[in-house]
DNA sequence: TTTTTTAAAGACTTTTTTGTCTTTTTATAT
DNA sequence: ATATAAAAAGACAAAAAAGTCTTTAAAAAA
């Protein structure tokens, strides 16, 4: 499971997205608001993208998050190592201090199927393809309104 | 990822069945320093388990842990649920308050596979079959002795 | 009955994660 | 220039998870 500073981080990147596309830089309270994290912390999270150079960012007036249209796009699994590191995609599934082929344990095999195909998962899945899901109707960033 | 106390319950059930098969009753030392887990905490997490009649427990001489030999097969996601229930197993992918069919997140439809999958591991999966697998050499449950 | 061995119980501590608050810096608008 | 609006920075606090310590209860052996 995703620490919660994962799940803000890659929220609040698709809500950037989204509006980046409307050539708008949101800020940290409206980006919090939308995605229902805490404004702070939400704040500290992006701060750790602009640092780790997933996003970047201008102060003052206008200011707010914001991709370069330059570069490449931003998979899941680059978020995540970028916050939590890889240790989900690398950890035993029942906690040996390391995973091994050679010196497996009695669920190696069928753990390292699934979480390799979460890592895959992760590793195809960009930034824009959920923010494309989102503005095309197929899916949702937040709860506030419910069906 | 589960817990550290799901991995070390984990390994501790196994570790006692193994035993158990020998008619032994390992105590809390002997199953820590067998499973490489902290000595009391690893205490605490088999009175859980006792507590929660997933295993057995006779205190004083000659005591120990073990499984009542007429109950059935005991599967991991129970032992996972008992522990820190089963919120990895119905928690949205990106944090959403709640996963939904109907209102899903843009990973949903992904996600739900790959932890559908791990459900399915850790409910069809015994504390037995993985305690066969140690006895037939075909996995460990320590990394004391090393390739 | 006393000693020994074991699990149970619960208070306590430490570490990690999550979250908040305040101040500083930077950019823009007036 | 000054005021304003924004992110950056870092100290701080709260909550959760992980881990330890001490005492109590129970069972068996001596
Ligand atoms: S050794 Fe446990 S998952 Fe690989
Ligand atoms: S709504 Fe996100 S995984 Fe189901």
């Amino acid at each position: 499971m995703l620490s919660k500073a994962s799940e803000y981080a890659i929220r609040a990147l698709v809500y950037i997205a989204i509006k980046n596309r409307d050539a708008m830089r949101p800020g940290y309270r409206e980006i919090s608001r939308e995605i229902e994290a805490p404004e702070q912390f939400t704040a500290k999270i992006l701060q750790t993208c602009v640092r780790k150079k997933l996003l970047l960012s201008v102060r003052g007036r206008g200011g707010g998050f914001f991709f370069d249209p330059e570069s490449k796009p931003l998979s899941l699994i680059e978020i995540i190592n970028a916050i939590e590191g890889m240790t989900l995609f690398t950890r035993c599934g029942i906690g040996l201090s390391r995973c091994s082929d050679t010196a497996p344990c009695p669920i190696h095999k069928e753990y390292a199927v699934i979480r390799d195909r979460y890592q895959q998962l992760t590793t195809n899945t960009t930034i824009d393809d959920l923010a494309d899901k989102i503005i095309s109707g197929e899916g949702v960033l937040n709860r506030i309104t419910m069906e």
